[in-house]
DNA sequence: ACACAAAGTTCGCGTC
DNA sequence: GACGCGAACTTTGTGT
């Protein structure tokens, strides 16, 4: 990494590009996400009230894993398990 | 859309899972850009760092689009182009 | 405010005066609660699961008012109140 | 702590409590702080300043106190003071 | 103004 | 007991 005239610069080349490539993605399906709720504006459904029915369900999702996730602890913290593989 | 034993709720339902979806890649890609980070972290550079240079590049790449729409602007202003269709 | 002078100074100066004197109290408030995790954990509890048995209470909490807020939109929305007040 | 069917829950049930009520007025406090901004927006200041204010002020108070700690440091090293306390 | 997403900072733990 | 790592919490910026 000290070496900043040779392998360096093409190794920090290649993780701008990936990140950049990466992000450009990300941003495509944002826009997608957008059109999906506009053409369902179009269909009459209301935007906020189907935003709020996402989010609830990913709130519940969320839920039951942090409640599993929780029962882990509590069998760990009572020996009831070793180690999380 | 008052139909709410019907059709409606079919569409719903395929809004809902379409949204679903497209967030859930959304999701994964933000985590592969968090392990090229950590990857790169790994051979010694320094991720702080990193952000900012991908955040200058896009600032930079950001305004050199805007000064591309300015002088299209000029020159549709000055009659030098025709409208672009 | 462009009366850089007079009065915004002395508005300025009680601002930040303000806000200081509240996060000093929100940051000896932050001390605290580390105090009451550090003595539970001389107490032989777990450090880990009291944060996340916290964590999940809020969110209980959260998905309760959150359920709330869902039912009004459609009350609202099937027309069944007029404005929310 | 393994008695669990008495003292420790009475214990557990007070630790949470206590965590709860702290981090209750944690949150009031930060409340007001964002409506001492919204209030100071209202009066014309740009709350992005503001907060790069506050922010300033904290680091230089922090750099002070380090520095003073140093000087201590230095002046026990050099045995011209006592153990503090 | 409200909620969501991203970034930065801090904290608790395992290791040496 | 100090340091680094990984995770959690807080805060900041953005979009609706």
């Amino acid at each position: 990494m000290a070496d900043t005239g040779g392998i360096a610069q093409d190794q920090l080349r290649s993780i701008v590009a990936r990140i950049e490539r990466l992000e450009e993605e990300k941003t495509v399906l944002a826009t997608d996400i957008k059109e999906v709720y506009a053409e369902a504006k179009g269909n009459g459904f209301d935007i906020k009230i189907l935003r709020k029915i996402v989010r609830l369900r990913k709130q519940e999702q969320a839920e039951r894993l942090e409640e599993e996730e929780i029962t882990d602890l509590y069998m760990h913290a009572l020996g009831m398990l070793t180690t999380p593989e």
